[in-house]
DNA sequence: TTTGACTCCGTACCATGGTACGGATGTTAT
DNA sequence: ATAACATCCGTACCATGGTACGGAGTCAAA
């Protein structure tokens, strides 16, 4: 275990020195050792953030991130609580997932009455494409 | 056509009156007619309102939004101008998808893994379930 | 006409997720 | 040992998308 400053911490895990002091601020990393007057962190801690970031360009907010962080800091009693966090967990994300389908195929309209209106004269207007009874025969 | 006030436009359209205003400082609302000295609208911006709210739902920035609209003032081109942004989001839309799906499925090997160790004692690391190599025989 | 509701405006504030500043101090290489 | 660089800390600032405040003017009904 060789000892990381949070310049070579922030560089490991592709993002900036002040974003791992927000973090910390956050209470989404552990308060580091400070030995000599500088924080000192380990290889985990560049693993840590890279899961937030992993987990925050899934579309869950930090404070969501810190949950499921903390659910590895509970003692290993906690299989159930684990278990039933993780499954409101997938719930959240199946909603996400029917949420994200339901943009898509709205878009998937646009896009077609987009084709539609390419050759005919008549004025395009962008509303009508995000109008529920938008005629569209693809 | 009846003058429509801040208040009743607000209501119509299902936002504050405060959004109202601030939709219009962002310039998503045209300046509308101060007479009297109270601002006049028509049934168009109650429309145009609902539109944001629909874009915004779809996953449109306001700024996003604004040039969505903006294309309704210009020519033609609009139509593939449109068709490219749309494609675009729909893109973005199906990454997101497939994110969270791969989370899913790991959050779901997570619970797997919850459930073989009610009886042994296995320590948990959230971090692994967003790895691919959570080994589970479920 | 007077009261109450509505509107005007600028400005301040909120949460989220950072980014930047700047003076002080610590570390490292020459 | 001294320069050059990294880090310390608090605080201020940024964008996004609003929400709230407060004093003043306006409108509409009793």
């Amino acid at each position: 275990m060789k000892k990381i400053t949070i310049g070579k911490l922030a560089e490991m895990s592709g993002v900036g020195v002040e974003t791992v002091r927000f973090y910390q601020r956050k209470a989404l990393l552990r308060e580091p050792k400070l030995s000599t007057g500088f924080r000192t962190y380990t290889e985990e801690d560049a693993q840590r953030i890279v899961f937030i970031k992993k987990a925050q360009d899934l579309g869950f907010t930090l404070s969501e991130v810190k949950e499921l962080l903390e659910l590895n800091t509970k003692p290993r009693i906690t299989c159930v609580t684990v278990k039933s966090k993780t499954m409101a967990k997938i719930e959240e994300i199946e909603e996400k997932i029917a949420d994200l389908s339901r943009m898509k195929a709205s878009l998937e309209k646009l896009a077609c009455a987009c084709d539609a209106s390419q050759d005919s004269i008549r004025q395009f207007k962008v509303q009508e494409c995000f109008d529920v009874g938008l005629n569209c025969k693809c």
